[in-house]
RNA sequence: GGCUAGGUGGCAGAGUGGUUAUGCAGCGGCCUGCAAAGCCGUGUACGUCGGUUCGAUUCCGGCCCUAGCCUCCA
């Protein structure tokens, strides 16, 4: 199994640090509003990492983070009138649901910041007894960057151009400008916690650095995100847990590719995002899950609405032909399938090819006509696909489930297939010709197969 | 300005030093009352200029272009 790790910036074979055992942490979301597609890849990407590592047979203890107290959260309920933790309760639940629909498995551990406060200033006091951290006048607790010396590897940066750089902040408390907050002093108004240093609350960086070496330990297989984590956030983590721990922090980095609009990053700071609920009013969870896995996890990925088309056409092509093999058997998979799909997935989680071969195994599948052998290909495109957390649908109910509310229903449709039946039978192809095409004005596919009339939404 | 990715056929998206990616769309054929679906067939694709090589889309260098990070951000 090989990964691509940030840190080195090459492939390197997956050696967890307990064998057979694999600890991972991703950082999810902040949560003061509703998940975009951004956020759905990078849930559905380290899912898929998830389940093909348990695929191959590996205990894999997932970790995933929630960040419920930061400046927007805190900002964002004095907008609504309402405390952080209402606030927060609201979005975490719909953030569930959303995951919940796009096949997104829970992770082992979701610790929220708010749950770690004592782990937090524990890793503060550490990092102050060890010359890392200081209090600043303005009560603030910052950690004082010149003093780790790998600081910058992560994210390919030399201390020297940061500081150089003109966008740094211009704080007078810090000693360095690129000192980040561990501790932010409270202000009137905001949640705070009790600590050595007065009341207030953690920075973000601390946060991840803290709870996922409570929940992980010190040293651990892989750490995820975007890619838009790696400059601060996570080269802070590198510089707050070594420094403090003593030990490596993290053997595998991986990140994800963004998703652009019209070639710019999705965000919510330039406004053109789409939240994955948007989405899902038109179109089913399981076609955003393939759109998000149809490209490798490191690439730049476009959102337009003629991808998503095109991802259920793509995925209505395989229901079709788990729909023509019949119902599902516990068959014996074809091995040679199998370990193609392995050899791309095991090369940094190829999935664009490993859904290639998804494709293969559909042709053949339609092509082939003895019993036995229909039941072993379907078997083996429902056990792979499920690897991906795709097509474990009824194909039938795919194919029925349209992408628009607002069509005739099941039972109107089923209706003018009858009527159109029986003129068929009296041969007034006039009259049928028309009621198809009525229907496919609605959006309603028909086939006219050996068993009779199917019929679909597009 | 610094750093990091990337520029592949109509679109999406893999990959490779010489031989079919795959999907969507298109075209021709089989099938069909006609369609749809399926199957078969079908595309002088690899930003640009040089270099290495028997041979480069694939390796090396210059250039052009795009995106991201350098500030909160998945």
């Amino acid at each position: 199994m090989l990964i691509h790790n940030t840190l080195t910036g090459d492939k390197q074979p997956l050696r967890p640090l307990v064998p057979g055992t694999v600890r991972m942490y991703v950082c999810g979301a902040t949560v003061y509003d509703y998940c975009h597609v951004g956020h759905a890849r990078v849930f559905v990407v380290f899912d898929m990492v998830v389940r093909y590592l348990r695929h191959l047979g590996l205990d894999v203890h997932y970790v995933r983070n929630i960040t419920d107290i930061d400046d927007k959260i805190i900002r964002r309920a004095a907008e609504h009138g309402e405390t952080t933790e209402a606030l927060t309760q609201r979005y975490i639940a719909a953030m569930h649901e959303d995951l919940a629909r796009l096949g997104v498995q829970p992770p082992d551990d979701e610790p929220r910041a708010s749950g770690h406060i004592a782990d937090i200033i524990a890793m503060i006091g550490s990092l102050i007894d060890k010359g890392y951290a200081y209090r600043a006048d303005n009560g603030d607790v910052y950690y004082a960057v010149q003093r780790f010396e790998q600081y910058g590897r992560l994210s390919h940066r030399v201390v020297e151009d940061l500081r150089a750089g003109e966008r740094v902040e211009v704080n007078e408390a810090k000693a360095d400008p690129l000192d980040f907050a561990l501790w932010k002093a409270a202000k009137p108004g905001e949640p705070s916690w009790p600590s050595p240093w007065g009341d207030g609350r953690p920075g973000w960086h601390i946060e991840c650095s803290a709870m996922s070496t409570q929940c992980l330990g010190n040293h651990f297989d892989i750490h995820g995100g975007g890619y838009d984590l790696i400059f601060p956030h996570h080269e802070n983590e590198i510089a707050q847990s070594e420094a403090a721990t003593g030990e490596p922090y993290v053997n595998v980095w991986m990140h994800n590719g963004f998703v652009r609009i019209d070639d710019e990053k999705m965000s919510k700071s330039l406004g053109n995002f789409f939240t994955i609920r948007d989405v899902l009013a038109r179109y089913q969870p399981e076609v955003l899950r393939f759109f998000l896995l149809a490209s490798h996890y490191r690439s730049a990925l476009n959102y337009s609405d003629a991808a998503l088309d095109a991802a259920r056409e793509a995925l209505a092509r395989c229901y079709r032909a788990l729909d023509r093999a019949g119902a599902a058997t516990d068959a014996a998979p074809d091995v040679g399938y199998l370990a193609r799909f392995d050899a791309a997935m095991q090369d940094d989680f190829n999935t664009p090819v490993a859904i290639a071969v998804l494709f293969d195994l559909v042709r053949d599948l339609n092509r082939t006509e003895v019993p036995g052998r229909v039941d072993e290909l379907a078997a083996t495109l429902r056990r792979l696909g499920g690897v991906l957390g795709l097509l474990q649908d009824d194909p039938q109910a795919f194919l029925k489930g349209g992408a628009d509310a607002g069509g005739p229903s099941d039972a109107d449709i089923e209706a003018l297939v009858h009527e159109r039946l029986a003129a068929r039978k009296a041969r007034d192809f006039a009259r049928a010709d028309a009621i198809r095409a009525q229907l496919t004005e609605a959006g309603v596919v028909l086939e006219d197969g050996a068993g009779g009339t199917t019929w679909r939404r597009r």
